[in-house]
DNA sequence: CTCTTTAGTTATCATTTGATAAATAAATCG
DNA sequence: CGATTTATTTATCAAATGATAACTAAAGAG
């Protein structure tokens, strides 16, 4: 197998990726928050619940920054902290009621968008997709 | 086919692309450039020559900050402009010498990285991991 | 019980990034 | 030719982000 040519593919398809997620999520973003906090969020409502710790080590934040960013998104009322009782030094992070349904919203968007993607796609097409997420997942965009 | 799970292994697997790009890449950034001045020389590399404009819209910047921050890389001995002769008002723009150099050192470092992410590969698998590649390129990453 | 480590906060400062207004200069349109 | 559009620049300001030092409080180790 020629690497050197998948390697040239695994590049052009990493930038379309990007590009594509891009273009399904940049006017999702209310005025109300920042690129960085969005990012916050959706990594929240992905995983929650989440610590501050796992926010700064997934978000690539220091401490101090994941800290102010999550105290800015607290006092919008998008996300709420509760102590964790085995430690309390540790407190869970989760999405408040509003933080849920301008995820809710965020989510619903990009679906639709995601769909209006394949629509041309016959059954076929989808189970090919499917396959290919699967593969790449496991073989290439491993963690 | 159900397309709510297929929307959410989309999901899933956007952000592990996003996660092993910037694992990859997070240490080629040499302390002499931006974030944004990376992107820009990446953008410039494969796509070389580009003009400003086109600069400006595939990275998403105005043109008043794209206009800076490759005035900031010219500065940098990073790329050049040249006058297109057609359109005196244009300006094509490349990687200069120690531009290319530098870009080349982080495309080999991150294809190392690549052959080490794969080495564990079949030549099957190498074959399943390029028609995937294919396939999402051309059926749900498209432009 | 001290010592060290872990989790998180607050404050501060420098740098980067984004947004906008106003300018130049060349091309194009009528 | 004059008016408009296109490509780009310069200047300026505000906001977001990154980095660092110094702190509190609880947990865990010996």
């Amino acid at each position: 197998m020629d690497t050197k040519k998948l390697f040239q593919k695994f590049v052009a398809f990493t930038t379309a990726v990007h590009r594509v997620k891009h273009e399904m999520t940049k006017d999702v973003r209310t005025g109300e928050i920042t690129p960085v906090q969005y990012d916050i969020l959706e990594y929240i409502a992905v995983s929650q619940p989440v610590t501050l710790s796992e926010i700064s080590d997934c978000q690539h934040l220091s401490m101090p920054n994941a800290s102010r960013e999550l105290k800015k998104l607290a006092e919008k009322n998008l996300c709420e902290k509760f102590a964790a009782s085995e430690d309390r030094r540790k407190q869970y992070i989760r999405l408040s009621k509003k933080g849920e349904a301008m995820m809710n919203k965020v989510f619903e968007s990009v679906e639709a968008r995601f769909l209006e993607r394949i629509k041309h796609a016959s059954e076929e097409d989808l189970k090919e997709i499917e396959h290919a997420l699967d593969v790449l997942h496991a073989k290439a965009f491993y963690s």
